[in-house]
DNA sequence: ATTTATGCAAACGATTTGCAATAGG
DNA sequence: CCTATTGCAAATCGTTTGCATAAAT
């Protein structure tokens, strides 16, 4: 029924998402885009992106700080939510408890996500540092 | 500094969520006050669910279909989200598995959410029965 | 030629916010 | 009285959509 076309606007995006390793929000794939495209529209981002999600060909991590954050790799896999920085970054070596899904009782469960939230190493040493300013500076 | 005042909508929209089972959005938390309390406003129902959060006196269970779930039960446990009827269920009888928040060496874990998303029963059991339906309306 | 994909801008919907009025202490 | 809280409506902001045009087949 539905032919689809090709499109290199939409081989593009699907790049950028694949080859990223933030979780982009869409706003993200469009600035990266347009330099090289720029005749590119937020509005077609967020119909291919829509679109690659329906089909499977990408992932939504959740939504994040308002907005939504899409994932190149569809294996399910933890992740972890900076709630300071509001990075996501993929957690490695442990797997979703997707065995836990037979003990669920309430529905038919399709996808079993675990999310850990809490402060990425790099805000962590970025607070230390301000916190050893504010230090130096009530000592003066 | 702040002097934090006493009022009775406040005690309201807590009342309201603690004594609700199905995580709601701050727009069901209005309309199911709204005829007690006819001159609530939206606003403040999303100001002092702001300030729950805020206070770790309520909890979010996270977006869904564009709207934030509020859940007065604060502690940890599994949900179970219907992509069907959007219904958030609570997961008994399993626990977050918050030991693994050890082996993250991203930063340092907080909160560790799990979560199931499939169709819960009821709309298993309707789907079956439109099925049913359909089937019978073709043999006519 | 036909039909899908896109740009653009307007529409949308959930949430936030500024400000004058209200109510708690 | 003083100040936190609220109602109201406008503003915000991510996302969606309608429609005329461009690109793909």
């Amino acid at each position: 029924m539905t032919a689809r076309k090709h499109s290199k606007k939409r081989d593009a995006i699907l790049d950028c998402i694949r080859s990223a390793s933030n979780h982009p929000t869409a706003e993200w794939v469009y600035a990266r885009l347009k330099p090289e495209i720029p005749d590119l529209s937020l509005g077609t981002v967020y119909r291919n992106l829509a679109a690659f999600k329906a089909e499977g060909v990408i992932a939504s991590v959740g939504t994040v700080d308002g907005m939504e954050r899409f994932d190149g790799f569809t294996h399910p896999h933890p992740h972890f939510v900076c709630t300071h920085c509001k990075a996501v970054l993929n957690v490695d070596g442990i797997d979703p408890p997707q065995e836990l899904a037979d003990r669920v009782t309430c529905g038919s469960v399709r996808d079993c996500v675990l999310t850990f939230y809490g402060i990425c190493n790099q805000c962590v040493s970025v607070d230390a540092e301000n916190n050893s300013n504010l230090l130096m500076e009530e000592q003066v």
